[in-house]
DNA sequence: ATTCTATCCATAGATAATCTATATATGTGT
DNA sequence: ACACATATATAGATTATCTATGGATAGAAT
């Protein structure tokens, strides 16, 4: 039996980077919101995500502060910065090239 | 700069199933057919490609006979076998299954 | 009181997939 | 002779993800 995969390689910062556009949130907070989204389609895991995090605190691509959650816990709240923004339009146009063209290949596209 | 990268990881085994499904090709003729319906955005490596066929040959999904070519250079044809293409169903629609999930958390879905 | 579940962070190690670079060989065109 | 396209293949590095932990706190349930 091929195991699922929990997300599509190459697109979790991506998704990370859209999540923080609508609120800074702390990681829990980013993993349920993509879990929810997708409905359970998604799956971020810790030993993914928090490595993904690190990655996109030292691009630049988001800061970190830490802060109280509206239920008292301490959380490291991420933000995205304007270097953030412009990354995930990279990615997103990056992206739905790379889904164009494969779309092409599975519907077996014939030459004009 | 962040590199482009030149498929998305997870996709090769899909899409070289999927070419098979036309006809029996070489390693090659795989790559150049990806390369050339996906408008040179997919390019697959020489070092991606040949694994990938190994994998495949591994699980069953393809099986290999040399042969000649039409321009008489001996190749190693591969065939889609019937497990391959059950293979290639499941692929297809677990591919797209998670390319709807993303779409929803890119296109920043909001609850009904 | 204690235990369970949910919330929260983080890392080590394994696994898997891809890319870079290289080696080999043949046929065609110039 | 030389370059270019065709053709296969592997070693090694890199990167991303997953598995499996470990810790800590809050709230609810028993």
């Amino acid at each position: 039996m091929a195991k699922k995969p929990d997300l599509l390689p190459g697109t979790l910062d991506m998704l990370i980077l859209k999540t923080l556009t609508r609120a800074p949130l702390h990681g829990y907070g980013i993993a349920l919101s993509i879990k929810r989204l997708s409905d359970d389609v998604l799956t971020v895991e810790e030993g993914s995500l928090y490595p993904a995090l690190q990655r996109l605190l030292l691009q630049g691509w988001v800061k970190g502060e830490w802060k109280m959650t509206e239920t008292g816990r301490r959380a490291r709240f991420y933000t995205l910065t304007a270097a953030g923004r412009k990354q995930l339009g990279i990615e997103l146009s990056q992206f739905e090239q790379m889904i164009t063209a494969i779309g092409r290949v599975l519907r077996d596209a014939q030459e004009a």
